[in-house]
DNA sequence: TAGGCCATCTGGTCCT
DNA sequence: AGGACCAGATGGCCTA
């Protein structure tokens, strides 16, 4: 904060000045109270912006848990928990798809020009509906390159997910 | 009681 | 300038 100015406003008369300083100083001390509530009211619209941004967050995560299978129903993963198991998941769901185009012949007259599934088709809708346990597909096509075991093709294993809170890491394989 | 998880606050940085 | 995003700090709650 600057003073002033040494010696200033001493004199026969240095009533006026001290009167001046004075008011200054309030003039001071309000402005910098002024500034402290704009400061103050500043901080607190952030706040609730912040509060407002991680509700989203929260809710969108609580819709992501919404669709990933647990074992058993009520158990209330983690944000950690759900952002793993949702990319494991995703990544185990690909991996069936990828199977499933391997193993079964695709019907129509059209064979093997098989289109990648759209949404609303019979890839899609199956994907859209699946039951983590339901498929069990070929035992010819070569395993997922994937932690999991490879006994047989089967994939997923039925109630597989159900360990999917900590399958081991793997290059391109899902997360831990 | 220690450790994990979470919500909230806060200051900094980046973007529009 | 103001908002969005981020990461660190803090305190509360719960469980082993």
């Amino acid at each position: 904060m600057p003073s002033e100015a040494p010696g200033s406003g001493e004199g026969a008369d240095a009533g006026a000045p001290r009167e001046r300083r004075r008011r200054r100083g309030r003039a001071r001390a309000r402005t910098e109270a002024l500034l402290h509530t704009l400061k103050r009211s500043r901080r607190v619209k952030a706040n609730d912006r912040e509060r407002n941004r991680m509700h989203h967050l929260n809710a969108a995560l609580d819709e992501l848990r919404s669709v990933l299978p647990t074992f058993p129903d009520d158990t209330k993963l983690t944000k950690i928990e759900t952002l793993r198991f949702a990319y494991n998941y995703i990544w185990a769901l690909s991996e069936t798809l990828r199977l499933a185009e391997q193993c079964l012949p695709p019907p129509g007259p059209f064979r093997g020009a098989a289109a990648p599934p759209s949404p609303g088709s019979d890839a899609g809708s199956w994907l859209s509906s699946a039951s983590p346990s339901a498929p069990s597909l070929c035992a010819s096509a070569s395993g997922p390159s994937s932690p999991a075991t490879s006994e047989d093709c089967a994939y997923p294993p039925a109630d597989s997910l159900r360990g999917f809170r900590g399958l081991p890491a793997a290059p391109g394989a899902p997360l831990r």
